[in-house]
RNA sequence: GCCCGGGUGGCGGAAUGGCAUACGCAGAGGACUUAAAAUCCUCAGGCCGCAAGGCCGUGUGGGUUCAACUCCCACCCCGGGUACCA
């Protein structure tokens, strides 16, 4: 009788697994391909129950598909550039490769530690020379297209980091990273990649993810690229002769009812408009405070609507109408034109305004049906398409063709014309930061921005700097790295000192594990070809917009470029829950991890996966608490013990599928075990494939060992290859999930190669199939007695042996049956009066 | 504000409109042991009752239905997202 030790366990077919290469994956022409990834980790230095969560789901499925007949590509690697090894740099003085590799090496032992079935020779780390010199190639192809560009602009930047921030990494004002520094706003030459050429197309391809993608995470990309479709009118002002405002508007076919035009208090003709108007020195106090203001996204619908009337009026170009011009807090300067028409009666906050500083409220659209819209009587905005009335010519028509045609006219009066817009911005890629890809582009005198030639890639990170975390980007003080000749005319330049945005390494990589090791291409089509999509992509919510529309932006690209074929690089995703410690994402900057390695100690590794799982379903927020893996490490050790027990007297038996098992010739036992396995192995499947609660199947699983056991003694009523294949269907469900024991459990049941080439149990529907059901007796919606009826009994049958009931006869009697509805093997529920 | 989740025993959680609380944790009692650990068995939503049994019970209030954790309406609370986008 040997003890279950899962360190030694573990430990051997780890080292097994290696021997064997067992979970290297090639281009195979008979097996059908399937392509499992986890988002790859950043190298802090720890990997937390965070990570082990996502990779846990992750490895399960590679294992369950691999056991389906499926060619795997399951790879790993590391998102290794980025500002965390450069502040620990300033901080210690340790170079950042040199901070970053040990990480890296750290966590690959975690990684191994825990058994997960990656292909280890498509490793990468994205900081590697080898990598991203490809970053530089995409960057140089985007050049050579005009995707790629400089412009000055004003950016987010962040007195803490010392750098420029996307418009993503900007929360509520501040930077995402330090979530209390308020985001200032300067102007640099910065490099931008024209992802709004794709805005339409990043916008109708989502399309094609409905099915596999998360709803949330399409409407949060939908939101994202915010299209708007709507015109953009110009009202002249008549007493500034030169000056017209631009308002864009969705709505034009409310345009009767404008009784304002309102400016954003950072709108550029501000200080021109109301120059001149009495007052000014004080307005242009009351606008500063205005500007001032930074409230948070939850209060900025509820905030109180501000106005300050500039003194100024313009004419509405389709009626004619003077109307006052306002600055208001609400209208956003970034978005439309930074101006807006105030039409009180149809949009609910200009009825909040108009409330407030007593503007006039003029109903120009009437809804189609029902109770006629009056102005004294209205509580809130009429905000839906209706007819058009006290619209001058367009009186009459419906909302639609209204703003059709009024769109058309404005047009050809030379006054509006249609126009789309979009949330999205072109993406800012400069970061004055020296852990990153060099953007690989010199400035000449003579030939201005000049891209590196491809052959001469990488532009490699200078080793040995000195980092200070003082303002400009560190390069630009390695002389060595500056100073080149400029490869067109080979006259003295200056290299980019601005390295790219860590998004980039991450928007294509999964592409790069296709090919890993090529030095001629980022990867070969053909790899790629037989590889993508990716079936199965596994990573936190949190990344649902920045990465995951780089993402199809990169493949996006890729294709113009010919090198793919497809537009889309993830055909399904699923968003896995946090695991939280304290209510926070358990992270190494919010100081509340705790580590997988710890847990691998103390459990061993397939106790530590197996509880990952069983603690909540996959897609829900984990808050992490030990209290519970004890039932996990219980259950495995019971289930050890169950095929110790009696792996002496099955290991030489005949292994007989129960798909061969002849069910005519079965003793009760077998049948009731039979039975019980099937269904478990019914629903754990179709967890697998579909539902992904693997804390369900985990417990399902749970119950049947637990019949098994109640039928102890195995050797007495049963047959000993239906024994053994009972217990191998319990070794083989939980083989994706607890692998390594699984594998050693396997071996002493007298198998030898490995669980990697077994195949995933048939289900056979009449093994499932019970002979008898427990029929619940209700009257009246209660329940008030039981019944075993065989199955097949006719709906007549069972309401008389329900009816005869000994229990329910008395509590019938005397009473009217208004009706008795009979649920085939379920139940009979008597309806008396 | 709006959008998306969620609210079930002491805890994590389970349940295609059909026995609410599976599975596990923690707990109580028992067996084994000199003892402890480990293991095994039993109990376990609340209230009333010696018991048989009854009543109540899935955030709150309504509704649909023979039957509602599940569907519909209104509301409360928690979590996440967010764009006052004209």
């Amino acid at each position: 009788m040997g003890e279950y030790e899962p360190q030694r366990i573990e430990a051997k077919w780890q080292k097994i697994w290696e021997e064997q290469g067992a979970f290297n994956a090639d281009r195979d022409p008979v097996r059908p391909k399937y392509y499992v990834l986890e988002m790859l980790p950043y190298p802090s230095g720890t990997l937390h129950m965070g990570h082990m969560r996502n990779y846990s789901i992750g490895d399960a499925v590679a294992r369950f598909k691999r056991m389906r007949g499926f060619n795997v590509l399951h790879p790993i690697g590391w998102d290794s550039f980025g500002l965390p090894a450069e502040n620990a740099a300033i901080k210690n003085g340790i170079p950042p490769r040199q901070w970053t590799n040990s990480n890296i090496q750290q966590m690959k032992a975690t990684c191994k530690r825990f058994g997960f079935s990656y292909d280890w020779r498509r490793e990468i780390s994205t900081c590697e020379p080898e990598y991203y010199r490809w970053n530089q190639w995409f960057f140089l192809k985007m050049l050579g297209r005009g995707l790629a560009y400089r412009k000055l602009s004003k950016v987010n930047w962040c007195p803490q980091c010392q750098t420029v921030l996307a418009n993503e990494q900007v929360v509520d004002g501040c930077c995402w990273r330090h979530e209390t520094t308020a985001v200032e706003v300067r102007e640099i030459e910065q490099w931008f990649l024209r992802i709004t050429n794709y805005s339409d197309e990043l916008l109708a391809d989502m399309a094609e993810l409905k099915d596999g993608w998360p709803e949330r995470v399409l409407v949060m990309q939908e939101n994202w690229i915010g299209k708007s479709r709507g015109t953009r009118v110009r009202f002249a002002v008549p007493d500034l002769s030169g000056i017209a405002l631009e308002v864009f508007t969705t709505r034009i076919d409310t345009i009767y009812g404008v009784s304002a035009v309102l400016l954003s208090p950072h709108h550029p003709i501000l200080s021109e408009l109301v120059a001149g108007v009495p007052g000014a020195g004080a307005m242009e106090e009351r606008l500063e405070a205005m500007r001032k203001v930074n409230l948070r996204a939850a209060d900025l619908a509820t905030a109180e609507k501000i106005g300050i009337f500039t003194g100024r009026f313009a004419l509405n170009p389709f009626s004619g109408e003077r109307v006052p011009i306002w600055v208001a807090n609400f209208v956003l300067a970034e978005y439309g034109t930074g101006a807006v028409m105030c039409v009180p009666a149809h949009d609910q906050r200009d009825f909040e305004f108009a409330q407030k500083y007593h503007l006039p409220l003029k109903i120009v659209v009437q809804p189609l049906s029902g109770s006629v819209l009056r102005v004294d009587q209205m509580e809130q905005a009429y905000t839906e398409y209706g007819r058009s009335v006290d619209s001058g010519p367009y009186s009459g028509m419906e909302s639609a063709a209204a703003i059709e045609k009024m769109t058309a006219d404005a047009e050809a009066k030379g006054f509006g014309r249609a126009e789309t817009t979009y949330r999205l911005k072109d993406w800012g890629i400069s970061r004055q930061r020296y852990w990153g890809t060099p953007i690989p582009v010199v400035y000449c005198k003579k030939d201005g921005v000049v891209g590196v030639p491809e052959e001469q890639l990488p532009v490699r990170l200078p080793e040995n700097v000195v980092l200070t975390g003082e303002g400009r980007s560190p390069l630009a003080n390695v002389p060595e790295f500056l100073k080149t000749t400029c490869p067109k005319c080979g006259g003295p330049a200056e290299r980019e000192t601005d390295t790219m945005d860590t998004f980039v390494d991450s928007s294509w990589y999964f592409y790069r594990y296709t090919d890993a090791h090529n030095d001629r291409a980022p990867y070969d089509p053909s790899n790629v070809q037989y590889w993508f999509p990716i079936d199965q992509y596994i990573g936190g919510i949190e990344h649902a917009i920045l990465h995951l529309i780089y993402s199809r932006f990169f493949a996006k690209v890729m294709r113009d470029l010919g090198l793919i074929q497809h537009g889309e690089p993830v055909r399904r995703l699923f968003s896995q829950g946090m695991v939280q410690k304290g209510g926070r994402a358990m992270s190494k900057s919010h100081g509340n991890v705790v580590g997988a390695d710890e847990m691998a100690q103390k459990y061993g590794c397939d106790t530590a996966r197996m509880y990952t799982l069983f603690a909540a379903p996959p897609a829900k927020d984990l808050e992490w608490s030990e209290d519970g893996i004890e039932g996990c490490s219980r259950f495995i050790n019971k289930v050890y013990r169950l095929v110790d027990r009696h792996a002496q007297n099955l290991k030489n038996v005949e292994s007989r599928l129960s798909e061969s098992v002849d069910l005519s010739q079965a003793t009760g036992k077998e049948k009731l075990l039979l039975r019980k396995a099937h269904q478990t192995l019914k629903r754990v499947t179709h967890d697998f494939e579909s539902r992904w609660h693997f804390n369900s199947s985990i417990a399902l699983i749970m119950e049947y060992y637990n019949e098994v056991q109640a039928q102890e003694p195995l050797d007495q009523g049963m047959r000993p290859e239906v024994a053994k294949r009972l217990v191998e269907l319990l070794v083989l469900m939980l083989a994706p999930i607890s692998s390594h024991v699984c594998e050693e459990l396997w071996e002493m049941l007298g198998h030898s190669g490995g669980l990697a080439r077994v195949s995933w149990p048939a289900f056979r529907d009449d093994l499932a199939k019970e002979e008898q059901f427990e029929i619940v007796i209700q009257i009246n919606g209660r329940v008030r007695g039981k019944i075993l009826v065989e199955d097949g009994l006719s709906e007549e049958e069972t309401k008389e042996r329900a009816l005869a009931d000994p229990r329910i006869a008395p509590l019938v009697q005397g009473r009217t049956i208004v009706k008795v509805i009979v649920v085939p093997r379920k139940l009979v529920n008597i309806v008396l009066r």
